[in-house]
DNA sequence: GTCTATAGCGCGATAGAC
DNA sequence: GTCTATCGCGCTATAGAC
């Protein structure tokens, strides 16, 4: 067990904070501190702030659909597949301090403020997300295990909005247990 | 027809700005250019920040509710009081330019950055929703006319959280369109 | 009630030694 | 690759004239 590069803590540290207070309420003081660097020596690796973000995203987004991709070619059942699904952001909600919201729930609501870059890499990862869902969905209604009126486009817009909803209401009041009723709920909506 | 007095005009243009960047990325000097006066005549009205997101937040539940209440206690279906409820959300969404969010929505990412007064408005805004919401789920089920499963504490969670998430998801990729067809799905899924 | 002027701080970023 | 030192800017907030 080799100790993480200064590169890695950094991101690590970044995206802690960022989950936590915002990317507009966090410094490169703050990673300094975090990590017990100077902010130069994060300039380093990050010439600017925009540069750490990007970077950050990247590694968010293929992490996150590397998971996803496990669950969808799974052999198991779409209640499950989908349950799993939903445990990826219950995972994010309850590591570490019980402060953090999803990455890119936050940046979706400082969305207005990030570059294009940034800005194009959140919208792709709310399609992303929705695309697979769909997939998802799709499935389970051939096996005849969800039972849901609708479309399956415009229920895995119902799903995504309320798991990113989620997070961030039940950070303010209720927490990871009132999360996991509403997952809940929402299966039993789905399976009809 | 009167003018708006000063107080007011900043207020509002608080309001727009947080919705569209949020509270961390707006500055007194952005109202001042949007108002037409300096920073210091800002500070005469609210003397700091934290004073100016309190009365907005104040000022912004009073509407909201009262306006939930109206809907709540007309003689009009379940199914129309919730898609009423819904439009409240829409309105906002697509009221000026498409840029804005939800004012509590935006301040929920924001929540660990704000002080405690704040803090607890945001979380009593969320509550209020849903013990509203329950309402009207309880007496969409003693008609007959809403049939989903689960508890109805359950379902006011799922839609709530739908709703402030479905702003953020839909404000970067979608707009009103992609929002309306969400509130669709949401309300053949109630009516089971 | 609005103004000019400014204090005091934290920010992202850079230069250059080691 | 990390450091010290510093620049220039924008921020919230205040003092005091009008």
């Amino acid at each position: 067990m080799t100790a993480k590069d200064t590169r890695t803590q950094i991101l690590d540290t970044a995206q802690e904070l960022i989950q936590r207070v915002g990317l507009n309420a966090m410094s490169y003081a703050d990673i300094s501190t975090a990590v017990g660097i100077r902010k130069a020596s994060i300039h380093y690796h990050f010439p600017s702030k925009d540069n750490l973000v990007v970077a950050l995203l990247d590694r968010f987004s293929s992490y996150f659909f590397r998971l996803f991709d496990v669950i969808l070619d799974s052999p198991e059942s779409p209640e499950i597949k989908l349950r799993r699904y939903c445990d990826l952001f219950i995972a994010t909600l309850s590591s570490g301090n019980q402060d953090k919201a999803c990455l890119y729930g936050m940046l979706g609501a400082e969305l207005k403020t990030l570059n294009s870059s940034s800005n194009e890499q959140v919208l792709k990862f709310y399609r992303d997300n929705q695309t697979r869902l769909v997939q998802l969905l799709q499935q389970g209604r051939e096996t005849g295990e969800f039972k849901f009126p609708g479309q399956v486009e415009s229920m895995a817009m119902v799903i995504f909005s309320m798991l990113e909803g989620g997070i961030l209401v039940t950070r303010a009041d209720g927490g990871v247990a009132q999360f996991r009723e509403m997952v809940e709920q929402l299966i039993q909506v789905v399976k009809g």
